[in-house]
RNA sequence: GCCGACGUAGCUCAAUCGGCAGAGCAUCUGUCUUGUAAACAGAAGGUCAGGGGUUCGAUUCCCCUCGUCGGCUCCA
């Protein structure tokens, strides 16, 4: 045999002893560079290169690198967990978005106590420096070393089924276990079933935390029995970590239910019941004015204003497929008059009797029907959230049907609409997923699945957005195209949809009279763009962390008479305000005009404009903006003239 | 729906190992009023989420319901 290979080290072929491993090669130190890619497969340090290896570092700082830190972390926590309770099983421990998780069959629940336990053990067997040790073992070797861990066998049971079922334990060829070995002694502390790779010792975990716990199902099915799941998160550096723990922290300070609350924006009464929201004064205005303007540009597109009511006779929804398919979603029904009544779980199919009221032309097609239509959806108990997840929502809730030659002209128009729209909301950073065709489930012909498809497509890819695509994601009666919004500290929230839909005008057989007498079926195209108004407004108010645009804000300008005897030259100045249209509160409490500054800074008015014996002097006001910078002796002309063209361009200030 | 944590004044949170429930802010009243994030004083505010049980006595212990939070599953 031969004692030295070729291999190709960071494009550069190079000579190496036998024996070699990807490490010794790369010269990687464990810290930055804690795993290799040989010939495109991840793989541990300790790996030795084979005769025309392509050997590449794999970097801890890295998305490959983070998710091998986060995956070995998974497994030092599984060893703690079950050095401290010792009747744990295991079940599986993947790296996910920002960190890893690892379930647990056990007697009781994590307590939060517990997972400090944990945590402190942690932090033991990371300083020991364990050493992750691989070993290639046969299925029956596997079987007898796991005898113990049900889930595990499992596992292995399954190996070589489907490719969805593989995972980080189990990959499609030879099974792995990983040996965790005292550094000094050489000692085995722990072992996993696990593909790998590794870090090479813990000690090359650099910073983790553990976050929380919860149920969860085993392999995510509700039918099998539920582990519990540890959630923790692993970076390649402290200051990385804390800059993620920061980000939480900022998310939690954005939260709408606090805001909400902190703002009186809105509130969920227990009286009325779980996920049913009250909007009071201040956040029913900025509803309002979210309305107002959506209507206002949706009639200058061409759309025409419908209303429907909210409950129904159950025929309607058995037309409509809606009771075979969600029924559970569905309110159950009231009985009177030997009638069974459904609250309305979706607008569609009302817009569809309105279609069909009457017989319809060619000529008036495009016809666009729009409504904000409240809705009703029994969420399952466990779901409802804030405003993003509730049981009574109100959709912008828009169909348009049209002729199949339409059909493009339509979506292309549509789209940039539905772009525009939001970005006049102030949201800016897009992309778009496009969710095709479930070949076991859907409705409709081929030809028109693929034209739609294609069409949605070409109309995405004009946008220059980027496009992701959701293969076999698309409800049975056609394909969907969903804008996905990243707000103002980068989460991504699914905002509109754009779906077509072959079945309905199927099931309610809509047609139109074509130019050449004969009668056909039009296309529907369900579309929302805030997709709830509710779920909307809660966006919004994490986007903009509570200090909404001018144009949204509740009360636009707060009066703050320096002493009492300016109140009402401030009433003058506000009433000049009003009659621009702008909502200007004076501040008349029989509190200091410190105190009323700070309160207008914790209500997040975007202008506060202060008057003294000086400014009336000069018929002037002082500014004082949200960041805390301040402008004086602005005549009251041009002040009024800020404030107004600041709500007119829907700028942030 | 499932697993877990939790529910005390409008808000944020104490206390009671089963023995008359407390603070700050907000509210109301009064006193005081001049320049960019909290004047002072007083008052009022609670069926300790709701219902049932154990007990001489329950906010406290047990059960049920409702609601909130964190997960899972689901999301037309």
């Amino acid at each position: 045999m031969s004692a030295e290979l070729r291999i190709t080290l960071a494009g550069a072929e190079r000579v190496v002893a036998a024996g070699t491993t990807a490490g010794d090669a790369l010269e990687a130190d464990g810290r930055t560079v804690i795993a290799a890619r040989v010939n495109g497969e991840a793989r541990d340090l300790a790996h030795e290169v084979a005769e025309g290896d392509v050997v590449e570092p794999i970097e801890v700082s890295s998305d490959e690198g983070r998710a091998i830190v986060r995956h070995s972390t998974a497994h030092v926590m599984a060893q703690a967990v079950q050095e401290l309770f010792p009747g744990a099983k295991l079940g599986i421990g993947p790296p996910v978005d920002n960190g890893f998780y690892y379930d647990f069959d056990v007697e009781q629940a994590f307590h939060p106590d517990d997972l400090k336990r944990v945590e402190k053990r942690m932090r033991d067997i990371v300083k020991q420096g364990q050493l992750f040790s691989r070993r290639a073992v046969s299925d029956d070797e596997a079987r007898e070393e796991l005898a113990g861990e049900p889930y595990k066998l499992e596992l292995i049971g399954l190996k070589g089924g489907s490719l969805e079922e593989e995972s980080v334990e189990v990959g499609a060829g030879q099974l792995t276990i990983y040996d965790n070995l005292d550094p000094k002694t050489g000692e085995l502390c722990w072992k996993d079933l696990c593909r790998g790779p590794h870090v090479p010792s813990t000690r090359s975990i650099p910073a983790f935390k553990l976050m929380r716990s919860g149920g969860a199902y085993w392999r995510g099915s509700e039918k099998n029995p539920q582990l519990q799941r540890i959630y923790g998160t692993a970076w390649e550096s402290r200051d990385k970590q804390d800059a993620y723990l920061k980000m939480l922290e900022e998310a939690e300070k954005r939260d709408h239910r606090k805001l909400g609350a902190e703002l009186d924006l809105f509130s969920f009464p227990d009286e009325l019941g779980s996920g049913l929201a009250v909007f009071h004064p201040k956040g029913g205005v900025i509803r309002r004015v979210m309305e107002d303007y959506s209507r206002r540009r949706h009639e200058e597109a061409g759309y025409e204003f419908v209303n429907t009511p909210h409950i129904t006779k159950e025929k309607l929804y058995q037309v409509s497929g809606h009771l075979d398919w969600y029924r559970d979603g569905m309110f159950p029904p009231m009985e009177l008059e030997g009638a069974r009544y459904y609250l309305k779980p979706m607008n569609c199919p009302m817009h569809n009797l309105i279609f069909r009221a009457r017989g319809r032309s060619y000529r008036e097609l495009p016809l666009r029907l729009f409504e904000f239509g409240t809705v009703y959806r029994y969420e399952k108990s466990g779901v409802v959230h804030g405003l993003t997840r509730v049981r009574g929502l109100t959709q912008d809730d828009a169909h348009i049907y049209c002729t199949r030659e339409e059909m493009r002209d339509e979506l292309t128009s549509l789209l940039r609409f539905v772009l525009d729209l939001l970005r006049d909301y102030g949201l800016e950073d897009f992309y778009l997923e496009l969710s095709t065709k479930d070949p076991e489930k859907f409705v409709g012909s081929d030809d028109a699945w693929e034209e739609a498809t294609q069409t949605l497509r070409e109309v995405a890819e004009a946008e220059s957005l980027e496009l992701v695509l959701d293969p076999g994601g698309a409800a049975f009666y056609g394909p969907k195209i969903s804008v996905q919004v990243r707000d103002a500290i980068g989460r991504t929230w699914q905002m509109s949809t754009i779906q077509l839909d072959f079945n309905l005008p199927e099931l309610f057989e809509l047609e139109y009279q074509a130019a050449d007498g004969t009668r056909k079926q039009p296309v529907m195209i369900h579309r929302a763009l805030f997709g709830s108004i509710e779920r909307f407004f809660g966006v919004m108010v994490e986007h903009y962390a509570g200090a909404f645009p001018p144009w949204l804000a509740p009360v636009q300008v707060a009066g703050i008479p320096i002493a009492d005897a300016h109140i009402p030259y401030l009433q003058d100045v506000a009433k000049k305000l009003r009659e621009r249209g702008i909502r200007v509160e004076v501040d008349t409490a029989d509190d200091r005009m410190q105190k009323k500054i700070r309160n207008a800074q914790k209500s997040k008015v975007p202008f506060m404009l202060l008057a003294g014996d000086d400014d009336i002097a000069n018929g002037a006001v002082s500014f004082r903006y949200r960041n805390g910078e301040q402008k004086n002796g602005v005549s009251v002309e041009e002040a009024i003239a800020e404030i107004v063209n600041a709500v007119e361009r829907r700028v942030q200030v």
